[in-house]
DNA sequence: ATAATATAGTCAAAGATGGTCAGAATGCGA
DNA sequence: TCGCATTCTGACCATCTTTGACTATATTAT
């Protein structure tokens, strides 16, 4: 019933009405509901998670922020976890090849975004024995992934 | 946001608009920006250092100054060669996100492909013990480097 | 030469945020 | 009601920024 998370969720998702990204104070926002800072985390990794659709970054210090970015369509987003499973916790070169060259061939990424996606992946980037490449590799792949579906980029063109 | 930093970062670059070079008075910076002058130096230490591409001089005393230069490769080859031996066997995430963000405001890689490259050496992409982590990400970012500038001279012959 | 003055540099500590994780509290279905 | 899942909290950690006291180095006046 109505309950903090929910609220949270729900104040968080009419700020997003606008803008496909906010960027909020954590403890701003613990404070405006009255709870602990670390229950804006749970929110987040609950209700806005990759799964989701979403994607968190942010930054500590003076200044800092987290930053909430819905990513692109749905049907873009549904792909892309499937990929994610797909690459799972390991993955051959091979594999990881063949998923870097249908996101070229979807238009997702360019020839360029695709050259890059392969340097980070092949055999030679990663000097490691042969069995801990592929886990690697895996992680690697999927933190490029999830950038790839990032909303961001195109529509805000400016600023740095 | 609008960090006290992130100002004067912006200012001086502003100011690097035209010129390659600039001199400052540490003192009057710091006034006009209303912080302690040692707040200067840790925003030149921050943003301003050699893996982002700039390189700093300074005179102490009566007519002292602190100039901000930006560094001018001679060719598109040897900024690669400096910047492989940069990274050498090993890199820290700071030095290597530095290095993308130096290669993205000389125009050598989008924004996109930025990203890219972050997320391929990003702390949790390299799921491996910490020692580790510097030698694989030098690996991998030196792996992308070479295939930028590969393809960049690639596109610079095609057209023209 | 020496002293006074004008700059800039260093470094450690304080301040300002956000993250993580284990366990307590609460909700909910069987 | 019992027990598992979800939600919340708090203690402790990590990171980034800002400041101030102390130091180093020029220039200028005596």
């Amino acid at each position: 019933m109505a309950q903090l998370s929910d609220n949270i969720e729900r104040f968080i998702k009419e700020l997003m009405e606008e803008d496909a990204q906010i960027d909020l104070r954590r403890n701003e926002l613990a404070q405006h509901f009255g709870c602990a800072p670390s229950q804006i985390n749970y929110v987040l990794a609950t209700r806005f998670s990759v799964d989701h659709g979403y994607i968190i970054e942010s930054r500590r210090g003076g200044g800092g922020y987290v930053r909430i970015v819905r990513m692109k369509a749905r049907s873009d987003q549904s792909l892309l976890n499937l990929l994610l499973e797909r690459v799972g916790n390991s993955i051959t070169e091979e594999a990881s090849l063949a998923i870097i060259e249908q996101l070229f061939e979807r238009r997702l990424v360019t020839r360029n975004e695709a050259m890059l996606m392969r340097a980070a992946v092949e055999r030679n980037a990663l000097m490691l024995p042969i069995s801990a490449k592929d886990v690697l590799r895996a992680a690697v792949l999927r933190n490029m992934l999830v950038r790839v579906f990032r909303n961001l980029e195109e529509a805000r063109s400016h600023d740095v």
